[in-house]
DNA sequence: GCCCACCCGTCGGGACGTTGTCAGGACGTC
DNA sequence: GACGTCCTGACAACGTCCCGACGGGTGGGC
């Protein structure tokens, strides 16, 4: 296992090479960063440690390079301020973890090896498809860049069906997988659901029927 | 979205599950550890939200036998010590993500989006064979690159055929495949459907019948 | 060669299931 | 109490599926 630790500070830094070097796990250290997207454009990691106020580059934008390489490299954020907000951008720009300072190394530890066991999403969070942008983090959908007011139930059956990427997903899946336990298995609700949310994402028509089988998500078939 | 939430206390699992209904995010409840077990043999969570600390079986048990199952489901677990043994236990079980009581529920919904990413979903294997593409996935048919609307006995039947490799497939196995129980044994359903199937697909012709025999996909024989 | 049995492909038409939509009411929220 | 959300029940439109029937082809018996 090898890691990065994007740290400007050079006496954590220090204390968090050392953790880890008795942990067994590879670290290499950058200082800023630039430094730290030099490296990972030169060495392959399982995971960064990454303070989101480095100098040079900031945090978030590092995130979002290390994100887009597609490399499965697992991100660890850590921040001085205890902000939800900042949790919120963090986990949309698809960290898997997230410390606040002060922290125990023990539990960085605990959290790299547990993020690192963790199949490598492939599915970044912010779903995007057939010109339709859902963020499950701010519970919003787009349109063509504009903002689309949809219920939950429009939004949790909208989330399903594009996470399916383009798969055909039965009725039954869809109860499955928007509603909770006390619903009704021969309701018409998945349909009143889909029928509302097609007039609400209006045309060109996004979710298709496939008769007999379900309901499919993306660009027309031809 | 679809989650299992394990909480003995009343008053914290109600405002759990109406924060995660805000969210768009189906939760059940379970207020022992027995009971969740019930609903995980049943139902299909992306994540279970876990105390630790419930009657009948003990959080970590219920983590373990989640864990067991295969399927995946993401845990995140609720404590009431903030203690680094118990997180340490928690992670060598196979647990994600570890919330101490009292937590922001913004934060376990944030945690949960982030923790119930998953990998892509594996595709089941794309039959191909004369020029003849289907998709079990998508639920497509494509001749020579062109789209092929066939309809939902048409699909079955050709799926059978084709997943035959280019072996003969008789109309009492079509029947027993495509067919569900009720079907009678001397219908001429299967001489139609593969009829009108042959002419979606167009020419040159890719069913071809053996005498006596059945039915075979694949290019024409010399 | 003729007839017949048998198998197979195709057509019409009607029963049936499936899907989309509407109105209305229950429920929770503000 | 006003509002939005969600769902039940109903209905219409549509496509799908298959029974019955017919015709073409083939091979065997004579």
């Amino acid at each position: 296992m090898r890691v990065l630790v994007v740290e400007d500070e050079p006496f954590l830094a220090d204390a968090v090479r050392a953790v880890l070097r008795l942990e067994a796990i590879a670290a290499d250290v950058a200082p800023d960063g630039a430094a730290a997207l030099e490296l990972l454009a030169v060495n392959q990691y399982d995971a960064i440690v990454l303070d989101r106020d480095v100098p040079q580059v900031h945090g978030d934008d590092v995130a979002r390079e290390v994100v887009a390489s597609g490399l499965g490299t697992r991100i660890i954020m850590v921040t001085a301020a205890d902000r939800l907000d900042d949790l919120e951008t963090g986990f949309e720009l698809g960290v898997d973890d997230y410390l606040t300072k002060p922290f125990e190394l023990r539990e960085l530890v605990l959290r790299l090896r547990a993020v690192a066991r963790r199949p490598a999403a492939a599915t970044p969070p912010v779903l995007e498809a057939a010109g339709v942008r859902l963020d499950p983090f701010r519970r919003e959908v787009h349109r063509g860049g504009r903002y689309v007011a949809v219920t939950r139930k429009q939004f949790a059956v909208l989330e399903v069906l594009m996470a399916a990427g383009g798969g055909v997903v039965s009725a039954e899946d869809l109860l499955e997988r928007a509603w909770d336990e006390n619903a009704d298995p021969f309701t018409n609700a998945v349909r009143i659901t889909v029928s509302t949310l097609r007039k609400r994402l209006g045309e060109p028509g996004v979710i298709h029927t496939v008769p007999g089988a379900g309901y499919r998500f993306g660009e027309p078939a031809s």
